[in-house]
Order: C-alpha cells, then sequence, then structure tokens
DNA sequence: ACGGTATTTCTAGAATTATCGAAATATAAG
DNA sequence: CTTATATTTCGATAATTCTAGAAATACCGT
C-alpha cells in the first residue's frame, strides 16, 4: 500500500497535517484544533484526516467528545524502507550518498556533526 | 516541490517506471522499451514520464531516434531527505529507529567514505 | 526527397479528487 | 431532556488526473 501513503502525502494540507502530528508525538492533536492550526474548515479537514487514516499514516483515537490523532511513525518507516531498499536492491553502491545525506540528522550515538544541514 | 515528487511517485505505473529506472541505472532506458516492458501504450507512458520529468525525477537525453530516461537519484536523494529531516526535526529521538531500519540496506562501509559523491 | 522508426502532442471522455455548506451523529453537562 | 460542543457524513460543484486513438514532430538510412 505504498501508493496510498504516497497519495495520501502528495496533497499540500495533508501534508501540513502529518508534519504537525510527527511534531506532536507522542500526544496527538484533537481533529478541531488541526483543523484551526491549519485555517481549514472542520468538514474539509475531516476528509483529509480520513484519507491519512485509510493510508495508516494516522490513527484515530476518541477521547471524549474529541477525537485524537497521532502520527504512525511506524508506517511511515516502512513507506521509506520500501522506497529506500528499492533504490539499494541489490546495488548498495547505488544508494549509500542516499543514507548518508539521511543519516547525519539523527545523531545515532556518536556527537552531532557541525552544520549537517548540507541540502535542502 | 516535494509535493510534485510525491504526486508523481503515487501512481502504480509510474511507480513501477521510476523502480525499472532505479535499477537500470546508470544506462537508462529508451521511452519506447520503458512502455514495451510495463506493457503500456507509448502516448500513455510518454504522458507519465513527462509528469515524472516535471517532478524532476526523471531526465531524458535524446540518442538518435531515441529518448533515454534515467533516475535522478539525487533528486530522490533530496525528497527522502525532506521527509526524514521532518521527523527529525529537534527530536533525533523520534526516528532513530527510521534511520535503523534503512541503512542496514547499504552495508556501511567506513573505507570508502572520502570518495562520496555528494551529488549523485 | 522518401519511407520507416521513435516519441510526443492534441483531443476528449471517464474517473477521481478537493472543497465546503448543510445536516446528521456522538458525547458531555446542566 | 435539552443544550452545547466536536466531529463526521451527505450532497453538489469545480478541478484535476488517467487513458488512449489520432495526428504531428523528430530523426535516420537509402
Amino acid at each position: 500500500m505504498t501508493i496510498l501513503a504516497l497519495a495520501a502525502l502528495a496533497q499540500s494540507t495533508r501534508l501540513d497535517v502529518f508534519r504537525l502530528l510527527v511534531k506532536r508525538e507522542p500526544d496527538g492533536l484533537a481533529a478541531g484544533e488541526i483543523a484551526k492550526a491549519l485555517a481549514v474548515p472542520q468538514n474539509t479537514m475531516s476528509a483529509h484526516l480520513a484519507v491519512l487514516s485509510r493510508a495508516g499514516l494516522v490513527s484515530a483515537q476518541r477521547i471524549s467528545r474529541s477525537i485524537v490523532y497521532r502520527a504512525d511513525l511506524s508506517r511511515f518507516q516502512s513507506v521509506m524502507s520500501f522506497l529506500v531498499n528499492d533504490c539499494c536492491d541489490g546495488r548498495p553502491e547505488i544508494c549509500a550518498p542516499l543514507i548518508e545525506s539521511i543519516a547525519p540528522c539523527c545523531p545515532p550515538k556518536r556527537k552531532r556533526k557541525a552544520n549537517a544541514r548540507s541540502n535542502v
């Protein structure tokens, strides 16, 4: 279902929603607050949240009157892995630079690399 | 334009094209052969290739009568980096597992580090 | 110049998506 | 039970995307 996830993220409002929810991990955010934060009508936002949910990128949990959405990082991870593994399929040399460009953002154990923001 | 790249990959034929072209790096493949390989009419494929091209995910070069397409791995890399960095924004602990799940596909060779071609 | 090959552009119909007002559903509080 | 709050579903419209036949463009060999 990679297609579904990519399609869900290929829309600016939904990409914004996902990025917002990632930043709000692990608490999540209620549907209404997401709509308010991004200045989108509630029903429109509801439709977008349904798409993200269908794609498995967010989960929903009712808490009292609110429905709190959370980013599903494991799903996001599996989508990324699928795409990257395609590059590496039998030919690690092709995407080794890709891995190197991604890795610095998360200093695994060692000291943070100075000015790791080399592109974008 | 991350949206453009995601939208380009969020369609099964185009995702197949991109995966095929990644495997054919660095030689590339002519438009007609791509269409034949995926059993899609040439004009339909041409439209899909145009979308991928507009998204910067593939490049085209005329060679005699053929137009040879190649995957643009640096563009792909920057899209991936953008998405992953969103996760890591100020909170590396969130997507450290993501990095770990991706990295193993490319054996981390410490020896060749100096050779890194950061733009490929 | 001509004929053949490779690819794109034009065009159009079908399908899907985005948007949002209005109505409906679910929960909580008084 | 009634009212208020939070969210979704319904319905309708505008816009975009997918698909492919037909025509056009670009290149090559003779």
